[in-house]
DNA sequence: TTACTTTGTTTAGTAGACAAACAAAGTTTT
DNA sequence: AAAACTTTGTTTGTCTACTAAACAAAGTAA
């Protein structure tokens, strides 16, 4: 049977102590006087829940404040360096890792490539690259929180990645892994979706309701915020919007429908293209973009409008805030903005337009790896408010 | 500053109070003893909770019920008649409306045809179709609790009908009109929503966290419940999924995009076809169909693709439980169904038709007026939660 | 020096949930 | 029919977290 949870005097300072919690994450420095008349709770029981926040080394007396005509104030902050969180960005032929604090600050960062594909010698660098941040964590009460992981694949409610074409990776039990390995909660997602918890959270889209990352590189992956929740589906994995089809009777693509966007908006869908032009990677179709090749231009206006026509019907499906382009075709911001500003602006419902913004990933190669640390930065708050 | 809501213990004894009368609600009758093994409340709790909820008229005592070997328990139910609540489905040529108890269910209903569009006429039909239903309510403690209304059209957060296009109507403040003409809350929204919530409370979608009704009409409307919620954009205004483009190079759409879905799947488009056959309207066809008329088949059929073509979509996008066919064209049902299914089928994402079903409206004509009634007692019951 | 401000703690009071005891009203056993 | 047991729902006393108000501490302003 599910958690009934009933109100009890416990719940009641649950809630407070994360009121007076988020009111410290927004605001710090605070005085207890200030969570007070922010939250509109008594002076009385803030001093008490700050006591156990402070017992609990996730609040920080940084020490006096200037006073205003009385006493000094006691200056309160979130206790940032309590704990360190790990985040990982499984690529393909990549592995970026980065050691945060509590607030998603970057503390360390490591890169290594990736070469081989088998899944052993893969979870061997990963384990390796996790090691190598773990032991250059400060000391701290907390230690190791969680791992976060990226992974180009689709993942399950258990943490499996239960398909990653591009690893020829099936059924990989990833967190059960990880947490047997390292002692501490994983939490795995796809890319798509580590990336649009980074943008929402330390990007573009901080503070946005309704946002939709769109990851363009080898494929399109898109991650899906509501009402600033990641929406997962009736089975868990949704987002699978590189597979909307713009062209009913288009191109077959491996799913089994027919002109499926990625086929015509994604890297490779620029890479076909580029190689009857001679050109093998992003990089070179930049530099020559850059030299005023007239050809190259052309070749990402039309990228642009491909990529414009899929955006145009997720505005008019969701009615987002923002859609925010990341991953590798980010870089081709400037050869692509125009066409695609213009294919939605003459594609979309006028009424959706109105507040909509297109942006462009904020963290450029990061989102995803910061939105990987952000999980396990996440599970820590939610154990941290049942405890 | 928005209403910071601090936890103390007025909050516990609404969520508990919430909590006992969900318990009544769905699982009616119950004895106080019940309800408390139910929730985990003490029965003390359960009680005094019980007693303040008998004294504002939301739960009636129905006597004793059968020992299981010792003393008889109290029967508790919801007081379904302690008030009513009026839905209207206004339709392009129809106006439709139902009074209901708060359970929802149907207590009076009438339907008047509507042949002129001016809003000053229909206003005039429509608050005399209401009228008509409040006269024949019997005796209650709240009496009239609200009025929903579902409409043909894009209506913003302040219950503003700001375009209908089949009606020629813009920026008519419905709410305030029917909030001042007859003194109770009335919401007002899209008739797809409407229907989607008609279908999810008292039809095909009971107890479906992730619904997409699609009600085919004239148009295809949509409407999208994620979570058990209706989903509605950054503005307000989502679900616009019959603008969803299936063929980026298809036919110019009079909202500005190209290929748009309802141009291919709505019964507009039906007809469109079905009069080079020589029939006018959907009851002609169908009866063409139960006649064996071996084109009108193939012509459901056809449409049946398109419509399948669209699910596709919004299989691969929301990976929801359930979609559900509303509206009129739901009615063909027995003719378009392979071929709906086919389509679905070899279209949409392996990984997301495990779970998936496809549906047809339960309540036939009545998804709309439901839900819209359904409104009005949601309404009441929030009111209730704050009292 | 005096008066005023501001911060944060202490004190006393309140409300709601809970466990345990109990009363009421049954059924089952002997 | 009496005794024993069961189930329901209320009463009693305890506990905890919040609140208002008083207060102590530590400052500024005049």
């Amino acid at each position: 049977m599910a958690t009934k949870k009933t109100g009890d005097l416990a719940l009641v300072k649950k809630i407070n102590t994360s009121i007076v919690l988020e009111a410290v994450l927004r605001h710090a420095p605070l005085s207890r006087a200030q969570i007070s008349e922010r939250t509109g709770l008594n002076k009385a029981t803030v001093s008490s829940l700050v006591q156990d926040l402070i017992d609990r080394h996730l609040v920080l007396d940084i020490g006096q404040g200037e006073s205003s005509g009385g006493r000094k104030p006691f200056l309160l902050v979130f206790h940032a360096r309590a704990g360190y969180a790990i985040g990982i960005d499984l690529g393909v032929n990549y592995i970026r890792g980065i050691l945060t604090d509590l607030e998603g600050v970057v503390i360390e960062e490591r890169e290594r490539p990736l070469n081989r594909h088998e899944s052993d010698i893969v979870l061997e660098q990963l384990t390796a690259c996790i090691q190598e941040l773990k032991d250059a964590m400060p000391e701290s009460p907390y230690g190791l929180v969680g791992i976060g992981v990226g992974v180009p694949g689709i993942v399950n409610g258990e943490g499996t990645i239960l398909f990653a074409p591009n690893l020829s990776w099936s059924h990989i039990p990833l967190r059960g892994i990880l947490e047997e390995r390292f002692g501490v909660p994983a939490t795995i997602d796809n890319e798509a979706n580590a990336g649009a918890q980074g943008e929402q959270k330390y990007g573009a889209g901080r503070g946005i309701a309704n946002q939709i990352y769109v990851s363009v590189g080898i494929g399109i992956g898109t991650g899906i915020i509501l009402n600033k929740e990641l929406y997962k589906g009736a089975a868990g994995f949704s987002g699978e919007l590189g597979h909307l089809s713009i062209e009913a009777e288009g191109r077959p693509c491996r799913c089994g429908n027919f002109g499926c966007w990625e086929l015509y908006a994604s890297e490779n869908a620029l890479l076909e293209q580029a190689a009857q032009l001679g050109y093998g990677d992003l990089d070179a179709l930049i530099g020559a973009a850059e030299q005023g090749d007239e050809e190259v231009i052309a070749l990402f206006h039309r990228i642009g409008e491909c990529l414009g026509t899929g955006i145009a019907n997720i505005v008019n499906v969701f009615n987002p805030d923002v859609v925010i382009i990341g991953n590798r075709m980010r870089r081709a911001e400037p050869w692509i903005r125009a066409a695609v500003d213009a294919t939605v602006g003459s594609r979309a419902l006028a009424l959706h337009r109105e507040r909509f913004r297109l942006l462009y990933a904020e963290l450029g190669d990061k989102s995803a790896v910061r939105g990987a640390a952000h999980y396990a930065i996440s599970a820590f708050h939610d154990k941290m408010k049942d405890a």
